[in-house]
DNA sequence: TTGTATGCGTTATCAA
DNA sequence: TTGATAACGCATACAA
């Protein structure tokens, strides 16, 4: 049999399709038993309403759109999870929406997107969710949007961020703690939030400590896991050379381990590394990373809440959280300095 | 202004909508210059046609269902990026689909996924896309389907599949012509197609070349860094031990090398090993994994082309390809056995 | 080459 | 508590 609509389900339970659909939409003002009789049709018939004409007909759809320019696979596949977890058993999708943060059409890009599917809202991942005009470009849109990043620069309706500037702060602590003095940056790309925040984190906390930290122990990274090679390769060739480097995400720390390794360098005894993410990466090197754990998960499942949420609560007075802690996952990577 | 509708384009052009239809589906039959004057208005008023709308009136939506239970996360990236560098400049949409193939509901879940969202179709990745039961049902719902898979197990046009028993007999060549004689596998997990064509490959490449295998060089992994850890164990617990050993994929590679480095054994003088997928953590290893490539993000493409091939092409007799062959990447984790 | 009438499957309005 | 009728924005059949 072809897909039955409601003017099936109208016609075989010997009611009206405005009935059906209130039966579909739980009117409260519906006789119980024409319910349960328009129910018994449903089921026997396995009716599904079409999703595109109850689009058309309430002026706004079940599309909830990732947009991002691949920050890491990680990051964008852990996000993807926190939000399918935050959709699931709810009539919103998700799709997902890659554009090119280096070329000079990407408001245009995201602008047909927007314009074109009217979604219901949409998710911005960092980097492109640190930039203003995107975040106007959606208000000027009328589309719903929440940004996703390292620190709060919108209103926590439309903000889900992390603090990576405490998270990377405590990181340093601890290897200070352990006796480290020395202790190399290797940044992430200029102009990225998280960048800015990881390195603020770190250097607050050198600060607090009382120590000085020489320029030449801050390298230039680009999150990339060759800049990291190459960024520790700068840093061992100062001297005396650092007993420690934190890398400010775990691409770049796995380039520390094998630029280490090739100087003959032993992790941990002679060189301690912190990174930023805890990727399952950081896990299968060896040693195994220890590294600040960023949430980004949890994130996009309370990003995706903020979003549907007014459609979903029964009980609406659940406030999505809109700042996340980081937190410090210690593993084999760091030691006291050799004496 | 509120979003301008055909009606409106119709309006300002002073013509009838189907005119306007005609002009927005590029009808050969019209009038250059009423062409040209109707889509004048539409660039002025930034006039994009609705999505749902057309749907509605076509029956049939532009969403491209990707169905999957996370085979790995790389994986499932690279098929998204695939997928969607397809889709790119179409009116499609990818809507990501996560199952669980654990749940005795999953055949439900994605039944209700279809018949609710009808979308255009969907592709289907391993290792559901090996469940037969699954293919059947998108038949029956008259859904379009392309599976993705280790082997060629459904029609071409409903079909991307990577040789993979053929790459694994390469890489098994290749370590055989570097002298090893005593090379342990590491399975993938019973019941997946791509396990056991990878099995296979690894078995045919030794009986080619004359070498007898004891059962207690094969070990049972599940795909998981732990599995190959633990798998090591009990392979390099085998007197007298293998040289070398290829494990399925390149997470449980990645065991292999941390297991090994556990025993003191260095890699690759004393242990050879060569995995599968070739993901990036492979080269953030040390040493750097010798793996097969696993073309994914390509197949993902051809998947995807496949599917809204028939819609797009002004060619139509671009015939996608249904297989793909991995090839050999070496890098630093092979070398001859030591005398 | 263009326009009119009608349908796609749902919800909203307003009256019964 | 229910139903008739009109949207929603677009496409198709059939005329003109």
């Amino acid at each position: 049999m072809a897909k039955p609509t409601i003017n099936d389900i109208a016609h075989l339970a010997g009611v009206s399709k405005k009935t059906v659909s209130r039966v579909i939409n739980r009117s409260p003002l519906l006789n119980e038993e024409t319910r349960e009789r328009v129910e018994k049709v449903i089921r026997d018939t396995g009716y599904v309403p079409n999703p595109q004409a109850r689009a058309l007909a309430l002026r706004r759809n079940f599309l909830v759109g990732l947009v991002h320019d691949n920050p890491s696979a990680q990051t964008v596949l852990n996000v993807q999870q926190g939000i399918l977890g935050a959709l699931r058993d709810t009539e919103f999708e998700m799709v997902v929406r890659p554009v090119d943060r280096g070329s000079s059409t990407m408001l245009t890009d995201i602008r047909d997107f927007i314009s074109r599917q009217r979604p219901f809202g949409v998710i911005l991942l960092p980097p492109i969710s640190e930039n203003d005009q995107l975040a106007e470009l959606c208000q000027e849109l009328g589309c719903r949007y929440v940004r996703m990043g390292s620190a709060q620069i919108d209103t926590p309706d439309h903000m889900v961020a992390s603090n990576d500037r405490q998270a990377v702060m405590e990181a340093t602590r601890y290897l200070i703690a352990q006796g480290h003095r020395r202790i190399g940056l290797i940044s992430g790309p200029h102009g990225f939030r998280s960048a800015r925040e990881r390195r603020q984190g770190f250097e607050e906390a050198l600060s607090e400590a009382g120590i000085k930290l020489p320029r030449s122990l801050i390298a230039d990274g680009n999150y990339t896991f060759e800049s990291g090679i190459a960024a520790t390769q700068s840093l061992l060739d100062v001297s005396p050379r650092p007993t420690a480097i934190f890398a400010s995400n775990d691409d770049m720390a796995a380039g520390v381990l094998l630029a280490a390794r090739q100087r003959g360098l032993s992790v941990p005894e002679q060189l301690s590394i912190v990174g930023f993410d805890d990727q399952p990466l950081a896990a299968r090197l060896w040693p195994p990373l220890t590294t600040v754990h960023w949430p980004m998960k949890a994130m996009g499942r309370s990003a995706a809440l903020k979003l549907i949420g007014d459609m979903i609560d029964e009980n609406e007075d659940i406030e999505e959280p809109s700042m996340f802690v980081s937190t410090l996952v210690k593993r084999g990577s760091v030691a006291p300095p050799e004496a």
